[in-house]
DNA sequence: TCTTAATGTTCCGATATGTGGAACGCGATT
DNA sequence: AATCGCGTTCCACATATCGGAACATTAAGA
């Protein structure tokens, strides 16, 4: 199969936060090409992803043909593409089957029920956090749009507390891959200061987002380490400025920690070798 | 595709309605290996997989090794596999991204007030319905377990009231394909009862559901068309056959038949040409 | 209406990629 | 020590993928 020379443009294009290079292997194209269509807003025309894959036209409509046909792509009248139900029946069940969630939850809801506000529990994939549950007080969105949604690690709470679990080579292969993007004016603009400040944070065990995601949003979270298991992940309390003070954040912090340390546990046991979990 | 004895019922059918063999092209053995793990219960060694997925060791042993590098499965600790983060982000745009779901919503949560139970929506996808939302009284749970999961079309109301808006021919297509399943004692066991029964359908209007999924079970169910889209779907009222009577569900049908129509209607404008939809 | 442009689809030789049977390494069990 | 079960690696072979270019099919413009 030829190379591609084009390949970098696709990944900047793609979106700024996956860092997995798009298209390694045959798999590998078809999956960039499924969540470019997936992670656009409407449907995708075939121009449209012609430009953001970067992939050849005859190589491309081949890839969506057999998306179509697997059913992960459904072709629209218009010749527009869209997510396929296939995709909607795989994740519910990788949702739905996620033991780890399960171990969680009874913690994430009475870390809600102590402080009113919005709980979060993410997992550290790469440089990202993906948030699996969330606890809020408007209950009547069942899966709300951010379960499954992927923020940089650097600007979140739960991502900086999680880095900090992870031995130092690990941890610096992984700031060296970072772009860090200024999404307010107190986001971390380079690898030091946030080396810095992870630094606090295995002293603390907690971790702070002082607006640094989101204007007007803080939130205190800390890690969760399964021993046994390779996942990193995290929780968090998170809540608006006006209501929530940097004070606090810190007379949580130990209900946080607490919370974190009983699922790390829990799920030790629970998710044993043999036993399922994420 | 070898059988399985798990006993999970969904999964057992799930694979055998999908007329597509697994393993047409080198992404479709991709998916079904993916869809083996992701369906499965627990973490899944490589000999299990090898098994139900009848491919060849070195094979099998590449896709898996693929399917990790893309994010879609993780590789434990104790070498079996389990579903990837990064279907999981794939999976909740696909689902929070869906139009036609947002239009449907407001009138599944007026049915549910109406009738104090459950209420479904579901897509038909060749001899199957995928249910992509559902109001219910525990509105505790968030997303629910059901969503994303498909059922045969035969032995559930939506199905069979989404087949009376097809055209014969393709509905003789789909019945052909149908393995029929007594699941209960009152399931169509034959093309000619169901195809009788679905030309009372498109003459009511409305189909029932008479205990023929699962025992117990009952519920009224009506089409929705959605026109300029190629979409087939359905809304039902579900409920416990000791609560609710065949009677109390003819009550129903009218207003179930309303909420249908007028969710038809409003998707058909907002999905549009050049607006998003399923 | 005719011409031009833009978009989606199909074709085909070259070859990178996937294929799968067999051999290998390793740990557990007898 | 020998056997078994399990996961991994290897390699000659075949084929699915690649991608440029030609072809179809509208939509836009003169």
């Amino acid at each position: 199969m030829g190379g591609n020379e084009t390949g970098d443009m696709s990944v900047e294009l793609t979106g700024i936060a996956h860092g997995e290079a798009a298209g390694t292997g045959t798999l590998g194209k078809a999956v960039a090409v499924l969540e470019a269509v997936v992670m656009a807003d409407g449907p995708q025309r075939f121009t449209d992803i012609l430009a953001r894959s970067g992939q050849p036209r005859g190589t491309l409509h081949r890839l969506l043909s057999h998306l179509v046909e697997e059913g992960l792509l459904v072709q629209r009248r218009d010749l527009s593409y869209e997510p396929g139900l296939r995709l909607l029946t795989l994740a519910s069940r990788s949702w739905a089957g996620n033991r780890f969630r399960d171990v969680a939850e009874p913690h994430l809801r009475s870390l809600h029920e102590l402080t009113g506000e919005t709980v979060h529990l993410g997992i550290l994939r790469e440089t990202e956090i993906v948030y699996v549950d969330k606890v809020e007080s408007r209950q009547t969105v069942r899966m709300s749009s951010q379960i499954g949604k992927a923020s940089p690690v650097y600007c979140t709470g739960i991502g900086k507390a999680a880095l900090s679990l992870l031995p130092q080579p690990e941890l610096e292969r992984l700031v060296a891959k970072m772009a860090f993007h200024a999404f307010t004016p107190h986001t971390h603009r380079s690898a030091e200061t946030l080396l810095a400040e992870i630094a606090d944070i295995r002293r603390d065990g907690h971790a702070f987002d002082r607006e640094e995601h989101e204007i007007e949003i803080r939130c205190v979270a800390a890690p969760i380490r399964v021993s046994g298991s390779d996942l990193t992940a995290g929780i968090s309390v998170t809540g608006p400025a006006y209501r929530v003070s940097m004070e606090q954040l810190i007379a949580w912090s130990g209900a946080v920690r607490a919370a974190a340390a009983a699922i790390g546990e829990e799920a030790a046991i629970r998710l044993g070798p043999g036993r399922g979990g994420p």
